[in-house]
RNA sequence: GCCUCUGUAGCUCAGUCGGUAGAGCAGGGGAUUGAAAAUCCCCGUGUCAUUGGUUCGAUUCCGAUCGGAGGCA
């Protein structure tokens, strides 16, 4: 099978990958994806750095803005859609480029993670969860010890997170989660891939530069979007963001005093 | 001008009834397959503002000086 030629634009916050993408989109007739956890999401525009139109310079972006805000949203999610974009712009004749700062998701997509469907439940993942805080950690990874020994290895009692999701992917599977991460990676990556990681020789530089960043969004109303964002949902994935966490604070002080 | 409070890690602050100090956040390193900007693990020597005094010993008590905040005139 021949192999699809795509670029990927990795690379630190404020490092110039957005910029760089559009410049290779224009130079090589290609379509950028983004591959950012939070730009996925709609109504976050100032703090998650997304381009602006006049930074996209008319080159098309792909999976920006997309997701409502009070919507879960996944590695395996981000994987299925990004792929079918994938297709689509090479079918059309153009270069795929992908754009982010999600190690996770451009991992997954460019080495062709496999995620099953109905692999997790959260109903069960719930219970567990409330169990987990009854019992502990400790208590909790014993038992994935009994069922997955490998996995169980892997995991320290505080990361409960982990430990939760590892119990819930067996009992609703019925098979062991490092089976399935085997699993996952039985088909070949069906992309011929070219990374670009962009760095900054001097960090403090980078550092600088982030500052300033920040005291733009502030100009262009990093406070109120996240007031609002802070007031109207509650939300599981979005509200992680760096910018709104950080916030949150600061709301709470300015309500209550 | 007088009075009060305050000056401790990059930031916000704890603490030492006198035996040279520790949290959170930030930062660094690492793990991580369905929340990844998340979750988790490891990493803390800093003239304890300056300067005199008391003391075996002061960041801690006392005085002065210099910053900062507030109050009264």
């Amino acid at each position: 099978m021949k192999k699809i030629p795509v670029v990927a634009v990795v690379g630190p916050t404020a490092s110039g990958k957005t910029a760089f993408a559009v410049h290779l989109a224009k130079e090589h007739n290609g379509e950028v994806i983004s591959a950012d956890s939070m730009q996925i999401y709609k109504g976050m525009d100032i703090a998650t750095a997304k381009p602006t139109t006049e930074e996209m310079q008319g080159m098309p972006h792909h999976l920006m803005s997309v997701v409502k805000i009070d919507e879960d949203f996944s590695v395996a999610d981000y994987v299925r859609e990004a792929k079918k974009i994938i297709e689509d712009i090479h079918s059309r004749g153009k270069l795929p480029i992908i754009c982010g700062g999600t190690g996770l998701y451009i991992n997954s997509l460019v080495d062709n993670i496999k995620f099953e469907e109905a692999i997790g439940n959260a109903e069960v993942r719930a219970r567990i969860a409330k169990e987990t805080e009854l019992l502990g950690g400790e208590v909790m990874l014993e038992k994935l010890r009994f069922v997955d020994e490998e996995t169980a290895r892997t995991l320290h009692p505080n990361n409960t997170l982990r430990i939760i999701r590892a119990l819930e992917v067996y009992e609703v599977t019925g098979v062991k989660m490092s089976e399935h991460r085997i699993r996952s990676r039985e088909n070949e990556s069906p992309y011929e891939l070219c990374m670009i990681g962009l760095t900054y020789d001097d960090r403090q530089k980078l550092y600088d530069k982030i500052d300033r960043r920040v005291d733009l969004m502030k100009d262009e109303g990093l406070i109120e979007e996240c007031l609002e964002i802070y007031r109207r949902y509650n939300l599981k994935t979005a509200k992680q963001a760096i910018g709104y966490k950080e916030l949150v604070p600061y709301f709470k002080k300015e309500f209550y005093s």
